[in-house]
DNA sequence: TTGTAAGCGTTATCAA
DNA sequence: TTGATAACGCTTACAA
């Protein structure tokens, strides 16, 4: 440390209470009270010269008191399982939560953000904001394919929304566990195989995710069918996990270049391992489209800053964000559980996709 | 949508409070809170007897009323202004986040993180938190050269620390306003300067960030009296500024390639707009770093993917948000204000950099 | 239309 | 070592 003064302590000012209010107005709390709720049972008159006095006091609630006696925290949840290495470098989150806090912000719920090790201490966190009455909901993401979370949360009866999809549900199957809301990850996968496709690729690797989250399960689902769809062989349009990040996007790319018929497009679960993975075949000689083509799922700046620039499968995500905290809100509200579907994604076509 | 359901409202638990345990124990409630909250005025039996059963009640405090009565919110906030562009890809955050939380967690306080437009709306926020009593203490990030949110949160009396440093403060200066964790930006710059003329670079760029920052300025001021230090010409060691986003940052490069005597190495102080700039060079056919060397303030895989891979600045990211919430716990008890030095990150020489 | 009073779950003060 | 009891600031019956 540099530099060092005395604790410059000032006299933490009195915060405004209603019975301020209610003093310096000459009416009682409860007047004050109905009157800054919008409730009925005070005159005109006396609400606005109420909301005046308030206002020239700089009143606000004091967040703890209306908690204690309204049993709510206008305060939603939202844990991280490990992110250091995982979710860092992806603007994903910081979208998403910025998505989220339009729609909360504009109701006055704040967001408490948590990041946790891994999933058991993510249960044992909602086990205690439960307890605490910390939050009125929570937003889960990363739903994986076996995922405690729903039973978890279902019996302790704390309102969630699933960001991200559970199994998809099928028209006429029982109603999901817990609200969500999901991406088609099936039509995007489906939409990207016609773009290939039509290219004339026929070796096609999709260089997926983590294995155990459900929206992996479902783009490798996808693609399977897709290529039985078109009568592709199984063999050379195939998928193969990793964790995410540039080191084992890179190594699953070299791999896959060294077997005796690489595939002439790869599909990359992440801008990240796209990234990486047009390095591995700028570091081979291998020129792309012409010698492989490559998609990236999720565009960034990243995608754009390479040569060529990468075609990518574009979605909103701070709009997925507003869907997913829309639908949290019509849960508080005692909305049915339902599942709601974003907007689906579109692929901007670049540089890096070509004839084979 | 796709699927709706009935709302599956579960009886929602009822949560046990210290009423629940003292019936079960068989002592008063405040016998409870002593023995739970650790002060004497309870003989260990009870103690333990009292701890087993809330244990087995699963019993948190609930925090609206703790806060209501104890005057804490056991909650600090962290406040980021518009950072939809600016931040999401910048890996920063996240990084600093999760520190934050490794100290926060361990002592139980949640963090309430909210995004906002503005500075404005920053500063409103403050007073909105300070009135709700919503947090104990906030963490202020990009401080600037012209900051309203030092004197703002001193005359609120809400306990803050800065991250990032305002102006440096001199050895005998009077002590700074806020207590602020900081990190030697000049010592950073002096570093990187010492490799590229070093290598016998003179004429070297700073394609620096937003103007208003406080490190940006210590940036420039560093880079130009290094440069005066070493009798380098100030027309041909510069900086200029940009919002850095990887097309402002392609654009800077673009227009400093296109003078008559273009640098021969360029400092980005940033890991997108480093990368951006790299991809300008290769697409005029420049060498890195034959023709151009680069420097990345800021490490990341993006860092790691390029060719050649850039030689960056790389700083512990998730360390300094530890340092700055340990700082804030220390003010939070009563601690002096103060400037705690990060520490000083090191460069690490990649392929980017290279003798003119 | 207004005021009084009870209650939310804790902590803390004070007698017993 | 204990057990009532009064805050904390707000909401909300209920009474005037």
């Amino acid at each position: 440390m540099t530099a060092s003064g005395e604790a410059a302590r000032r006299p933490p000012a009195r915060r405004p209470t209603i019975k301020d209010i209610a003093r310096r107005a000459g009416v009682s709390e409860s007047a004050v009270s109905f009157a800054l709720n919008g409730r009925p049972g005070v005159s005109d008159r006396t609400r606005t010269r109420i909301r005046r006095v308030a206002q020239e006091l700089g009143w606000q609630a004091n967040s703890a008191a209306r908690a204690l006696s309204g049993d709510r925290a206008d305060c939603i949840g939202l844990v991280l399982a490990r992110p250091a290495r995982t979710l860092g470098v992806e603007s994903f989150f910081l979208q998403l939560v910025s998505g989220i806090q339009e729609v909360f912000s504009a109701h006055r719920t704040a967001l408490l953000l948590q990041v946790v090790p891994d999933l058991a201490a993510e249960c044992a966190l909602y086990r205690r904001w439960w307890a605490e009455r910390r939050v009125d909901g929570v937003l889960v993401v990363n739903p994986r394919t076996e995922d405690p979370r729903p039973r978890l949360l279902g019996s302790l009866g704390l309102p969630a929304v699933v960001v991200g999809g559970l199994a998809t549900p099928g028209p006429d199957s029982a109603p999901p566990p817990l609200p969500t809301v999901w991406a088609d990850d099936a039509k995007a996968m489906a939409r990207i195989l016609d773009h290939l496709h039509g290219l004339g690729h026929r070796r096609i690797v999709h260089v997926a995710g983590l294995p155990e989250l459900a929206h992996t399960a479902r783009r490798i689902r996808s693609l399977r069918s897709e290529a039985a769809r078109r009568g592709l062989d199984t063999r050379q349009v195939r998928s193969v996990t990793t964790d995410y990040s540039d080191a084992e996007g890179a190594e699953a790319t070299r791999r896959l270049l060294d077997t005796a018929e690489p595939p002439t497009a790869i599909i990359y679960d992440n801008d990240v391992m796209a990234v990486a993975g047009a390095s591995v075949a700028a570091e081979r000689g291998i020129p792309v489209p012409r010698g492989l083509s490559i998609v990236a799922w999720d565009d960034s700046p990243l995608c754009r800053v390479t040569h060529p620039r990468l075609t990518a499968l574009v979605r909103d995500t701070a709009a997925f964000g507003r869907l997913a905290a829309q639908e949290l809100r019509a849960v508080l509200d005692g909305g049915p559980v339902r599942a709601v579907q974003g907007e689906l994604p579109h692929l901007e076509e670049r540089e890096s996709t070509g004839a084979p």
